[in-house]
DNA sequence: CCCAGATTGTTGCAAACGCAACATAAGGGG
DNA sequence: CCCCTTATGTTGCGTTTGCAACAATCTGGG
């Protein structure tokens, strides 16, 4: 990526073989996700942030406190604010009030959000398959196994 | 990642292990950037992407006109622009114009921006390494390699 | 009970991004 | 040579993001 550089010890460079390994992971993973996302667009459907909240919320049964959900997506609490904004005035996802605790509220998925998830999916799906049609499942586990050492 | 689905054939629905590492590239690429952005922040220095636009300019001599600099970086047009008005604002890019193309114009990396590319790169370096460092370099090897046949 | 400190969700503001439109210049066919 | 098409860089506008501050509420020690 670069040559040796004298303000850093020779021991802090990282190697050839983890640079490379640097640059591919962060140019291929957002490649790969805008590719995906010209689907989803191409089908005027929303982009794969919003998948994630949809997602996100009927896995863990339909209804999440937002910090909750900002755990699972990794997002932070002003983002989460915000997503519930659009997809609130979408009709995806509805606020009620949390009884367990009188500043918190609850996210709940509708009717609405279940649908559009399922739509969502049905050219999510195809798309990712076809995003990492060049390595096999066995390549796949690979790569997954690798990438969580590092997560 | 999700049950079967009615409107789409089995056929189009990525595998288990397909999808696990999806969900992999798609988590781990934005923690580990985000570490190491953390860790330029808080040395006072810019983020990534102008590390990119500076080394991407340092890479190709110093001097590179917008729209090669954009093919180099998979960025639009608009945006090369813009990191431009903000690096020369900060004196580490300047604009010339272009002899063989009246509308064209060559960015160039001034002497600052050499430096800032160094400044940076003792901290990124160091960063990259301890972010990759669960992963020995022969798995790097592996990764990267995987993942170059995605791109 | 009371109060200092922490937690939760929201918001104002400034910066950055995506998109479409624009001005200018190059290239190519008649 | 002229005109039409394409390419290059920029800009205006609306949207989204990050940061810091805020109000409301919870928690735990005294």
């Amino acid at each position: 990526m670069q040559q040796a550089e004298p303000h850093i010890s020779d021991d802090q460079i990282p190697s050839d073989e983890i640079q490379r390994a640097w640059v591919a992971v962060q140019r291929v993973a957002p490649t790969l996700y805008a590719r995906v996302e010209a689907d989803l667009k191409k089908a005027g459907l929303p982009g794969l942030d919003w998948y994630s909240v949809l997602w996100g919320l009927e896995r863990e049964g339909g209804a999440l406190r937002p910090r909750d959900l900002g755990k699972v997506l990794f997002l932070e609490r002003y983002n989460i604010t915000r997503f519930l904004d659009r997809l609130e005035a979408e009709g995806l996802v509805e606020r009620k009030e949390c009884e367990e605790d009188g500043r918190g509220l609850v996210a709940v998925l509708t009717d609405a959000g279940y649908a559009m998830r399922l739509k969502m999916w049905a050219v999510y799906g195809p798309a990712m398959k076809e995003a990492l049609s060049p390595i096999t499942d066995e390549e796949a586990v690979t790569l997954a196994a690798l990438l969580c050492k590092l997560g």
